[in-house]
DNA sequence: GAAACGCTTGGCAATATTGCCAAGCGAAAA
DNA sequence: TTTTCGCTTGGCAATATTGCCAAGCGTTTC
């Protein structure tokens, strides 16, 4: 996508594409779990208290998304941040929460 | 939520409700549209090319997520950006694709 | 080889989202 | 007042998302 042209419809899809990837409370843990290093699956699981299957879930969709990758090492699988930068929107998502609540009357 | 504290269950839900209100295309052309300027429901619908119902709930959605507010004035209901810093959080976002891309082979 | 481990996948039911049509409603125009 | 305009809301069907259980599968351990 050339930016200083205007976005398309499908430039504005692949947008939500990864909105909707990372829509999701649990997903938004792991990302910020993974942004301070690997993690097995074990271990987001034991942070999102739910089925194992669930968290694995959850993982595919991430990656479907481009969001994280995945290396099999031993008995274990472990998944990091793909696109490091994803940080950076949770500081813009963290600003417009706060500057809504700000209007709202906190 | 104070930054300096590791994020609670609840600001993952708070910042998924607002990942969620944004992560549709049409949602998103509409917030990219309200950057310009305010614009009615039926300017909208133009450049959206869906029902006018349907565009007036992409609104309301929007609206209840703090994203936007709305004047009426005159016959027609004008919808402004009520947190203009939302837009930071596109630049991020196509950060993130960008980034992604390339690591896909674009 | 057999069993255990770590994870993924299939299947399914519950729930949420989406988008249309039709109806409603208040303000403005006639 | 009646009609029209601009928008919202109700209702509904189609589709998507979510999360559990159960089963499967490849490694590793025994």
């Amino acid at each position: 996508m050339l930016m200083h042209l205007p976005p398309t419809r499908e430039d504005f899809e692949a947008r939500a594409r990864v909105m909707k990837a990372l829509a999701h409370p649990t997903r938004l843990m792991m990302i910020e779990e993974l942004s301070r290093g690997e993690r097995c699956v074990r271990d987001l699981r034991d942070l999102a208290d739910c089925d194992l299957s669930t968290v694995s879930k959850h993982l595919s969709l991430l990656k479907d998304a481009g969001m994280v990758e995945d290396e099999k090492r031993g008995k274990q699988v472990y998944y990091r941040l793909r696109v490091p930068c994803v940080l950076n929107f949770f500081h813009c998502l963290d600003s417009v929460l706060t500057a809504r609540d700000r209007l709202t009357g906190l």
